[in-house]
DNA sequence: AGGCAGGTGGCCA
DNA sequence: TGGCCACCTGCC
């Protein structure tokens, strides 16, 4: 049920502007965001209804709309990376000695990374292989609305792996899934098989948990990094998609580098932060485009 | 109206 | 290893 007025807000302590606020909520990280006709945003994950309302001077106020959420503060703490300095961690990033990524950062201040129930994430990028957002947001709505659970009037939770595994490829392919219902089966059917797998490789370090995510069909290395960089919190994975082979060739100047080498390059060059600064320049190179 | 899109896996040199 | 191509479908 939706509660109204909605129970106890958690306000950020950074000012956002609107682009700012589309760019966290509605530029690619997640995809279950829409901004409404007063101009917040009601987002989902897990079994949790979200909003963001912005005032005029900046400020951002979140409240959960679900009953049933225990620990309220604690779950959009998790989500939206309070737990962590955001400041501090941008000025780690080598914008001293790269203007490309200062001029980003100045762009979108405000910017961080959330940290997203893992399983989801992984459905989520299952579905984005050579869709815009749209799209993928659309595919994401489908599955939720088809093989999830409603956890309110009109609004449903995103179908669980166990709840994948019991549902045909075929139908799968009703939701506009395209070839990736293909993966999304056959990685239900592997989860199935070993259902704590995702939590355990939530907590494998880096390295490990991105070999073990890449067993699964239909998850290569831009896939993995975007699971554990949007869905684990771990900052050192470094999606590299087009608009950053872009970013790479274009503003680094590396003409003539194969795409695994402008990938090397980047992690390199970025460091253990190297995925918070992706999504810099991620968001920058979208901006202009 | 038709080409193209936040990739991956398989096949061939 | 490195490059090329099929794979589905809906949206601009």
């Amino acid at each position: 049920m939706l509660i109204d007025p909605p129970n106890q807000k958690v306000l950020f302590e950074d000012s956002f502007t609107e682009a700012d606020l589309a760019e966290l909520l509605d530029g690619g990280q997640a995809f279950r965001w829409n901004r409404q006709k007063d101009g917040s945003w009601l987002g989902q994950w897990s079994r949790s209804i979200c909003r963001i309302e912005r005032s005029s001077d900046g400020k951002a106020a979140c409240s959960l709309l679900t009953e049933n959420i225990k620990d309220v503060r604690n779950t959009i703490r998790t989500y939206f990376g309070l737990d962590r300095n955001w400041r501090d961690l941008r000025d780690q990033l080598p914008w001293r000695s790269d203007n490309h990524l200062a001029q980003c950062i100045d762009t979108f201040p405000s910017l961080r990374i959330l940290r997203q129930p893992f399983g989801e994430t992984l459905l989520c990028f299952l579905c984005s292989a050579t869709k815009q957002i749209v799209q993928i947001k659309q595919m994401c709505e489908n599955l939720a609305r088809t093989f999830g659970t409603e956890i309110a009037p009109g609004f449903y939770a995103l179908p669980s792996w166990k709840q994948l595994a019991a549902v045909s490829e075929e139908d799968l392919r009703t939701c506009g899934l395209g070839f990736r219902a293909r993966y999304i089966h056959a990685t239900a059917r592997i989860i199935a098989k070993n259902p704590g797998c995702l939590d355990e490789i939530e907590n494998l370090p880096y390295p490990e948990a991105r070999r073990r995510l890449m067993e699964f069909p239909g998850v290569g290395e831009k896939v993995a990094d975007c699971v554990l960089l949007f869905g684990a919190g771990k900052l050192e994975a470094f999606p590299v998609d087009v608009w950053i082979l872009r970013v790479m060739k274009d503003r680094y100047h590396l003409d003539r580098w194969s795409n695994s080498q402008i990938a090397h390059f980047g992690r390199i060059h970025f460091g253990a932060l190297a995925g918070f600064a992706q999504q810099f320049l991620f968001s920058f190179e979208r901006r202009t485009a």
